[in-house]
DNA sequence: TTGTCGGCCGATCGCCGACAA
DNA sequence: TTGTCGGCGATCGGCCGACAA
C-alpha cells in the first residue's frame, strides 16, 4: 500500500503514532467502538481507565471490497516501573510526531473529484476537471487534432487500471474513456462517490 | 427459510436433532472444525470429552453470498444429576427422532441437474430435461404451437425469480430463456454447479 | 468550464431451429 | 433426449460533438 495514497485517502486530520514511540490507549473507548455497544452497557470485565503502551508497529491498510482505509497499530503495554518514570518526565516517550514527516518533501500533485450521474453511467466516459489534468496527467501533444494517450494507475492494493485519455470536443475537455467503465463497475462506484488522483504514483480509487 | 428447500439441499444423509431433545455434545470436535487447527493442536483450555446438552432451539439458515445451508442449534448443558439419570435409562432423552417428521406426508416433487457449459453461457438459456418438466412445472397447453408460461421460483432466502419456460424447437424440448440469465449472474453459477427445483414452493437455487 | 443529451456504430445478448451425440 | 452451434434481431455500451447551465 502507497504511503502517500493511504495518507490521501485518511484525510489531513488523520496522524498515526511513530513505531518506538510511547501512546496512552484506552481500552474502554476500543471495547465500545468494536462491540458496537451504547456507551451506557458495561464493559465484560474490569478494564483500567488506560494503559501506557509501546507501539511494536504499525501497518497500513484497506479493505479488500470497500477500499476502505485503516490502520492497525500493535500496542505492547508497557510495565508499571516505566509507567511511573514515563510520568516523571524521565525517558522519552517520542512524543506525537508522525511517521510520515519524512515523505513531505515530495509533496505528490493530486486530484479529487465526486462522481456525476454522466461519469458513473453506462452513456460515456469520465469528465476529467481541467485543472486537474494539466496538474496530474502526463501533458499531451496539443499540436494533434485530438490529443490522446493512455494512463495507467494503481490503486490502494497495487491493482493496475489502464485509461484512454483524450481531449476533444465543442469547447475542448479532458476525458477519460475506454477503460473508465470497467473501473466503475469493479469498483461499484455510484454518483456521488468520489475518486481520488495522486501524481507518478498515479493512484485513482474509490473513496 | 423453507424447511423442505433446506433439506433437500442438505441432503438425505443430514438430520437435526429435535428442539428439547438431549444430545451429546464433543467440545473437542467442535473446537478442531472452528479454529482449523490440526487434530494434533492442543485446545487453549482443559475440555471434556463429552457434554450432555438439552437442544434448545434449531435454527435454519443459508449463507446471504453462496446460499450454501447451514444449521444453528442452540445447546444447554445438563446439570450432572440429570446426565447421571439420563445415562440410567431414569429419564427419557428423546432419542434421535428428526425434526421433520412430519413433513414427510407431502413429499414434494423436485428434481436437481448439473449445468452445462450452454447452461451457464451467454448465448441461450436453460436446457430443462423432459421428466423434470413434466414432474415439477405447471402442465403447458401443448394445442398451441409454441406453449409457454411464466414461472415464479423462491430462493433459500425467500426472494423471488421469474423465468419464461418454453416447449419448442425440433425435436420438442423444454427450455427456460427470459430470466435466466439474471438469475445465472446474480448467483455466480458456472459450469459444473447444481441447481436445484422444488415443486409448489418451486424453488430453484445454487448449490 | 463541464454535465447531460442525441446521434451513431459496433459488440454483445439472447431467442430461434438445425444438427448430432 | 439434450448439448452445442450458426443465424439473426434487439438491446446495450461507449465514443463523438452539440448545447446549455
Amino acid at each position: 500500500v502507497s504511503l502517500e495514497l493511504w495518507h490521501a485517502c485518511a484525510g489531513p486530520l488523520i496522524s498515526l503514532p511513530k513505531r518506538g514511540s510511547v501512546v496512552v490507549y484506552f481500552p474502554q473507548g476500543h471495547f465500545e467502538h468494536v462491540s458496537d455497544y451504547s456507551a451506557a452497557s458495561s464493559a465484560p470485565f474490569d478494564l483500567p481507565p488506560h494503559v501506557f503502551c509501546r507501539v511494536a508497529d504499525v501497518k497500513l491498510h484497506a479493505e479488500a471490497a470497500s477500499d476502505e482505509v485503516y490502520a492497525q497499530v500493535s500496542l505492547v503495554p508497557e510495565t508499571e516501573q516505566t509507567e511511573k518514570k514515563l510520568l516523571e518526565g524521565k525517558i522519552e516517550g517520542h512524543g506525537e510526531e508522525d511517521v510520515e514527516v519524512a515523505a513531505k518533501s515530495s509533496t505528490p500533485h493530486m486530484f479529487c473529484k465526486t462522481l456525476t450521474a454522466s461519469d458513473t453511467s453506462t452513456h460515456g466516459g469520465f469528465s476529467v476537471p481541467r485543472r486537474a489534468a494539466e496538474d496530474c496527467f502526463p501533458p499531451l501533444d496539443y499540436s494533434q487534432q485530438r490529443p490522446s494517450q493512455e494512463l495507467v494507475a494503481k490503486d490502494l492494493h497495487g491493482l493496475e487500471w489502464r485509461f484512454r485519455h483524450i481531449y476533444r470536443g465543442q469547447p475542448r475537455r479532458h476525458l477519460l474513456t475506454t477503460g473508465w467503465s470497467a473501473f466503475v463497475n469493479k469498483k461499484k462506484l455510484v454518483s456521488g462517490d468520489a475518486v481520488l488522483f495522486l501524481r507518478y504514483e498515479l493512484t485513482p480509487l474509490k473513496y
